[in-house]
RNA sequence: GGUCUGGUAGUUCAGCUGGUUAGAAUACCUGCCUGUCACGCAGGGGGUCGCGGGUUCGAGUCCCGUCCAGACCGCCA
């Protein structure tokens, strides 16, 4: 061994004791008559004393030429400081170095190594070993090492089988894009990674497994965001004789073990909306429940007074901000401005300010009278000093134009507390979606979904109407898990990839695996799939994804530090029968 | 595919309406300093202003293109 102990262990009790210590310099002071290094490891930092009374010469000498993040090893006796420092847990003591030795030297690194760095995220993951080095990130990795762990301990428990699955499957057009990987013994032809292992699960269920689960990486060629790397990993799960009840209960109070392991919050049963509900109060399928601002529907109330605007909207809604009362026209037209953004793409924003005296001032004083506008305060229940903010037009795009704008004021208020945590589920979700763009209908969760029993006869006169049983776990406005009961009949999944537009032949080319696999004997069966990524940021109190994963990919799917993606050279394209020609405009 | 924002010292940034030798902080180097812990003090080195073109007497600054980065929309069953 290099040491005796780490660098986040000693205090006063060990006074006296002779100790070997490695690490990396943190920093050092140099007073001339005396120099401190901060010396650090994953466990903390211990303060090493020269001293030119008390250290060989030739070690302070040494000591002197150590720069930033140089490897060393020294050896001392663990004594009381003179001077304290309250804020580290060793700062009652220092290490009086007798020897030393230079394990490594280091360049000077581009980035302070500190809690609060002065790197970009670019550098930090051009450098992802040294930004690892930070306490932040490394406690990030390490918290997220704990929750995963739990995770198992809980599944585990609960007879639930790991189970691996490959990562060399089959494309699949139904979905996001796939990662493709050329197979040299299989000229021309190509793997896909997983988008994720859906149809394997579900083979275990009809392989008699009862109860699987996974911590699996999975990939989707899609473009990125804060929240969404091309690789991610999912807890994937999936039971056995199971109802929908069954599996809400059992991940319900493995999100409920987590709170409460990890972060000593008790929560109660969990709130359910219907996906129809969520859209209608929160414009949101996944809505952030921890503050109120909730969709007032205003049709029956504003229109046919003579604001024409209005009169023509299929849909006319408005949430009460809390205390917004007193915005100055100047804030007001920000937000204005704010939703007529692109990205939002709104035509206007009608506000009413609900007076501290009971009176009503808005933009629209012309065509509604103050009874008309205590109306609207009531149904989005205004209270005095708050501000009423209304949009209107088509259904569907208003409520997400205004779900847009609520989330953007309760980031602005501060009403998204992270230490808050508020999870609903979501249920009932359509089985089906329209897609203009394909004039076809594509399956909402994904094909493999059954539709509620008792609208399964819509299937072919209605399909937009069908519910699924399928849901969504929801937390703090972010989805973490998603799942559905799934379709266990041959025939019933026949009549599926019919209505998604699969011809017999492309359905049996595709998924005649499954189709035959459950032709023998394939159990009712279910599960959910939860976004560890997401799950473990959310329950450390943060949305960014990245600083939880330990080597993350940029904006555009790189990987900063290896620098992938990258060509391979002709002899390995050749070996694959692969050819690259310019992409012809 | 689209919208927006940014790219200036190792790093994080400032640089106004185009005008002398492009600045600050920090990091780095040298020296000093009898208890530092964001140590302090004095001095020093450090720049293809992303790249290409244009306008102009003159461009870090304005225009066009391009590359890179970030946020968002589309997309993500």
């Amino acid at each position: 061994m290099l040491r005796t102990t780490h660098c986040g262990a000693l205090t006063l009790d060990q006074l006296g004791e002779e100790v070997t210590l490695a690490g990396w310099v943190q920093k050092s002071r140099d007073k001339g008559f005396m120099l401190w290094i901060d010396l650090r490891d994953r466990y903390g930092i211990t303060q090493i004393i020269f001293d030119e009374e008390r250290t060989p010469k030739s070690v302070m000498e040494q000591a002197q030429r150590l720069g930033r993040e140089f490897v060393i090893q020294v050896t001392g006796t663990v004594i009381e400081r003179e001077s304290k420092n309250p804020n580290l847990p060793t700062g009652e003591i220092e290490i009086l170095a007798q020897s030393l030795t230079l394990l490594n030297q280091a360049k000077t690194p581009p980035f302070t190594i500190e809690n609060e760095t002065d790197g970009g995220e670019e550098l930090r993951m051009q450098y992802r070993y040294l930004d690892i080095r930070r306490t932040p990130v490394r406690e990030n990795l390490v918290f997220r090492s704990k929750v995963s762990l739990a995770i198992r301990n809980f599944l585990s428990a609960h007879d639930f089988i790991d189970v691996e699955t490959p990562y060399l499957i089959k494309s699949t057009p139904e979905g996001a894009r796939d990662f493709v990987v050329p197979s040299r013994m299989n000229q021309g032809q190509f793997y896909a990674l997983p988008q994720s292992p859906q149809t394997f699960k579900q083979l275990l269920m009809v392989g008699g497994m009862d109860k699987y689960f996974q911590i699996v990486k999975c990939f989707r060629d899609e473009d990125l965001r804060a929240d969404r790397q091309p690789e991610f990993t999912q807890i994937d799960c999936e039971m056995t004789f199971v109802e929908q009840e069954d599996i809400l209960q059992q991940f319900e109070s493995l999100l409920q073990h987590l709170l409460k392991e990890i972060k000593r919050v008790e929560i109660g049963a969990f709130p359910r909306m219907t996906y129809a509900e969520a859209m209608a109060k929160y414009g949101n399928d996944k809505p952030d429940i921890r503050f109120g601002m909730e969709f007032a529907e205003l049709n029956d109330l504003a229109k046919n007074k003579g604001f024409i605007v209005f009169d023509q909207q299929e849909l006319i809604v408005g949430i009460a901000v809390p205390g917004a009362a007193a915005y100055t026209r100047k804030q007001i037209d920000k937000l204005i401005d704010w939703v007529k953004r692109p990205q939002i793409g709104a035509n206007g924003l009608v506000w009413v300010k609900c007076n501290e005296d009971g009176s009503y001032k808005s933009s629209v004083d012309k065509f509604y009278t103050q009874e008309d506008l205590a109306q609207w305060a009531k149904a989005s229940g205004a209270n005095a000093g708050d501000l009423i903010l209304v949009m209107a037009g088509d259904t569907h795009k208003t409520r997400t134009q205004l779900s847009a704008l609520r989330m953007e004021l309760a980031e602005q208020l501060g009403l998204r507390k992270p230490e808050e945590f508020a999870p609903l589920w979501v249920v009932d979700f359509p089985l089906l979606e329209w897609d203009e763009e394909t004039q076809r209908y594509h399956a909402m969760h994904h094909p493999f979904t059954a539709p509620k029993p008792e609208q399964i006869d819509l299937l072919e006169t209605n399909p937009g109407a069908v519910n699924a049983n399928a849901y969504d776990l929801v937390l703090n406005g972010n989805e973490i898990g998603g799942g559905s009961i799934r379709i266990h009949d041959a025939a019933t999944q026949e009549r599926m990839f019919a209505l998604l537009g699969f011809s017999p032949e492309e359905a049996k080319t595709q998924f005649g695996f499954l189709m035959e696999a459950f032709q023998y004997g394939a159990p009712p069966h279910g599960g959910i799939a939860l976004g560890l990524d997401r799950l473990v940021a959310l329950l450390g109190g943060q949305e960014t994804i990245r600083d939880f994963i330990a080597f993350p990919k940029n904006n555009s799917g790189r990987d900063l530090m290896i620098d992938a993606p990258s060509p391979i050279d002709t002899a390995q394209l050749d070996e694959l029968y692969l050819c690259l020609q310019p992409k012809e405009e």
